[in-house]
DNA sequence: TTGATAGTTCAATAAACATTGAACATAGGG
DNA sequence: CCCTATGTTCAATGTTTATTGAACTATCAA
């Protein structure tokens, strides 16, 4: 296993492959609760979101969403922890992030979602 | 052949099928160039792509173009002429359309585009 | 060191997708 | 009325995708 998972440089970041990771309802709602929560803590751990599918599905939608630059993975222990990568696709999309994140709210009875409760993050290393 | 093609009403509109759609690049150079020449005309027709890929390949993508709700198509006579549907996409998810096009915009080189001089509609019916 | 926890990787499978060419439908012009 | 131009539909093909479970790796804590 790599000791850190491979990321795209800003520059790297391709609008195709952007649009489609967020076409998938399960990403679509990763990416949508990741940033409800930055207000409170930035970071998710995978775990959070496994009221939407498997642990094996779930990496694999991880993987998707590190490939294309949406999401960042940071490794501490045996966590992983998520953040959006806001300040890039906001370099290289001006806009473009809080347009889908603002549609998703709008549509938000049609997401996946996790239920609040579950996600009660607090202790972070 | 149907006399009118279907299209989902403005409601039907869902945000997954549309980043679906824009996240192939011949749809989003499509709906690019589409919203690149409204200045001019608004519409195009199908064969206004045809450098793109083939008649049949193209149907198939103005199919899901209309499917998913990003384009209405007008039958006139032999030719169908195809035009956004802005004002649903920015009612349904406001400023969605505007940020993809301006990331496009942005990222043109990397899109499969007609050549201007190929894009030379004036007479419409 | 043993066991539990958190994730990844791999192989298999079924569904969806993009692409092609051939056949078809429709309208308009000689 | 034929011929052509414009698109659609269908079947076939190969590719990609999402999903599952099993096996595996790595870390932490007792």
């Amino acid at each position: 296993m790599s000791r850190t998972p491979h990321h795209p440089t800003r520059e790297q970041i391709e609008l195709p492959m952007v649009l489609d990771c967020l076409s998938d309802p399960i990403r679509l709602a990763i990416v949508y609760q990741l940033a409800q929560q930055e207000r409170v803590s930035s970071e998710l751990r995978c775990s959070d979101f496994s009221a939407l599918s498997g642990k094996s599905n779930l990496a694999y939608h991880f993987a998707k969403l590190r490939d294309c630059g949406l999401m960042r993975t940071r490794v501490a222990g045996t966590n992983r922890f998520m953040r959006l990568r806001r300040e890039d696709l906001e370099a290289r999309f001006p806009g473009l992030l809080d347009a889908v994140l603002s549609s998703a709210a709008k549509d938000a009875d049609r997401l996946p979602l996790v239920s609040g409760c579950e996600l009660v993050e607090v202790d972070r290393k």
